[in-house]
DNA sequence: CTGAAAGCGCTTACAG
DNA sequence: CTGAAAGCGCTTACAG
């Protein structure tokens, strides 16, 4: 026995295994296990000595071995495709809380949702690794083929921000409508009734929601929105540059304009300054995102936090008390959003 | 076989194996192997078989077993502690767009540099997971603990910016400090001489590199820097602001500001507005990393842009090329930067 | 409360 | 050019 423990000592890449930590103890690999994995059935003597031989031969379960023996593998992975890297940053965050609490790790899959074979791709990815969990987002998390091919795999699954087939998988998502619909009251509430509006990317759920939240605030407060106060835009800081551009050169201006997201108000900002408006003196602004750029800039951006690393938190929590048979995972989880009131919209 | 290939074929989860392969083709799993790994020494016809047999049983290979037996994970990750959304994404992009060629995947690993136990995570999960290789960015790269935790566990790692003991590993990085005196002669050239600067976080070993090539211009100008002119940020948008407004309120003004990161100088700009000064006409502004947002602002700034993603492609390239026995890894690589003029420096 | 056996799906070494 | 055997390091089901 001396000479076993000694052998598994040997240096690099001679990592101690179930069968060196049994040996050691004097109890078989199946005892180990049951204490490695926090088991019933273990007299407390039996535990204390097992214990004592992993920690002295530094054991580590391999991942990879309990992963094919069981019906585990301690992978979740994040499908996306959004060139904004503080929205896919904080989903990111949001799921390693959530994964390290439970010894889990975090693949990244980004898709072209665009790719003509993205199913084929998918389909491949997960009949390669057996993953416990797949996190999707927009607008993956709305694309038939997508969820056709997960279920297919029979594998897990949560969708953040999804607006259709809500009976296909627990979701996770704000208010978006509702969120939208409080910024246009409280521009409203600061004296503006003359609002444009830059739309979000139409392949994007959120857009449309965001979009309706603004019309039925300005219905209920009787106003019309003429075409030329909405600008086509597409989430991205360019197409906000655009959108401010046509929406600023018509004929007369509104007062204010609400961007359904952070980097197409960052857009119409330069595209007032260009013009040499001033914000907010001669024209507020509004976004939707909370993007940590919104508070480092000036005037700091009045927006809707977007509670993405929460959501994601809740994705991976859904995905892992599912796989531990703990809790009730709500099938459809609706999360808080906050305005955050800066210096971009004036009083008027 | 009928049946056999019959039974293979049962619904979810019942994904198809080399057995099932080698059945149907009437071959050993080992021939099944050589061809899945495009082994030589297999007769054309007994691959086609093979082939034909894989695929219409949709088999794919199960990478946690291949794993298991042989000697590659097929598993690359990425260990970072930076606050930076951009930085973070482009480097995961860089090694995926690799990974990718070779059929490998990418395990985020975020890990607190401050955190008094940082050593007994990475041995924990290096001993749980076995890894065919690390990437790690700043300040990770230059914390002596990790790189001896990682060696320890004998797993190849490839440094990112790191500025120490290039002898431990092979090194991804641009000329920090060439950049910077390039930005400053820039500088020069437009008629500054009364430069301020704003330091880097201490931390990171890329602000001092950029801060020696600062004065090495200035030097060589035979111009002196008063202590007045120079800020000491962390890389934040807030320390940017903080810093301008240290460097403002001197009695005297520069005509230009060089902040050693695009963060820090929009904290500058962000400064320099709430003193009602414009931007290039009452004070000229430059940045260094070419984030997004540079050139989402008005007026745009002008910066170098670091390679970031082209780094974490070659990273991640020197890891696969050596696990492939491929090609003479270099042990220092040396990436190419640029700088991007545009509108926040003016001519005097 | 504990263990011997089988097996997860592959690759490695060896044999022919 | 091909295959039978052993084994990677665990867990599952079963036995006692």
């Amino acid at each position: 026995m001396a000479e076993d423990s000694i052998r598994s000592h040997t240096g690099v890449g001679g990592a101690s295994t179930i069968n060196d930590v049994a040996r050691l103890a004097g109890v078989s690999i199946k005892t180990v296990s049951r204490v490695m994995n926090n088991e019933p059935n273990v007299r407390q003597e039996t535990r204390d000595k097992v214990q004592a031989a992993a920690d002295s031969l530094r054991y580590r379960p391999n991942l990879l071995a309990r992963s094919l023996a069981g019906s585990r593998s301690f992978l979740l992975a994040l499908f996306y495709d959004n060139p904004n890297a503080n929205y896919i940053n904080d989903m990111q965050r949001g799921v390693i809380r959530r994964t390290r609490e439970s010894n889990y790790h975090l693949l990244i899959e980004p898709q072209d949702s665009q790719a003509p074979d993205l199913a084929q791709r998918i389909t491949n990815l997960l009949g390669t690794i057996r993953l416990d969990g797949v996190i999707l987002t927009p607008p993956l998390c709305d694309m038939p083929v997508v969820l056709d091919a997960i279920e297919a795999a029979g594998v897990p699954y949560v969708r953040v921000s999804s607006v259709t087939a809500p009976e296909r998988s627990a979701t996770v998502a704000m208010n978006e409508s509702k969120a939208a619909y409080e910024m246009t009251q409280y521009l409203l509430t600061q004296g503006h009734t003359d609002i444009g509006f830059v739309l979000g990317h139409p392949d994007h759920g959120a857009s449309h929601l965001r979009h309706e939240g603004f019309r039925r605030a300005m219905d209920e407060a009787g106003l019309t929105v003429p075409p030329e106060r909405v600008g086509q835009g597409y989430f991205s800081y360019e197409s906000g540059v655009e959108a401010g551009d046509a929406i600023l050169s018509a004929p007369t201006r509104p007062t204010a304009i609400f961007a359904s997201s952070d980097y197409m108000a960052l857009g119409v900002m330069t595209s007032a300054r260009k013009l040499g408006l001033r914000i907010p003196e001669d024209i507020s602004i509004c976004g939707f995102d909370d993007v940590p750029g919104a508070m480092r800039i000036w005037p700091a951006l009045t927006t809707i936090r977007h509670p993405a690393e929460a959501l994601a938190y809740a994705a991976a929590d859904i995905l892992l008390c599912r796989e531990t048979g703990e809790g009730a995972a709500d099938a459809q989880q609706i999360l808080p959003f906050r305005l955050i009131e800066r210096q971009s919209v004036r009083k008027l």
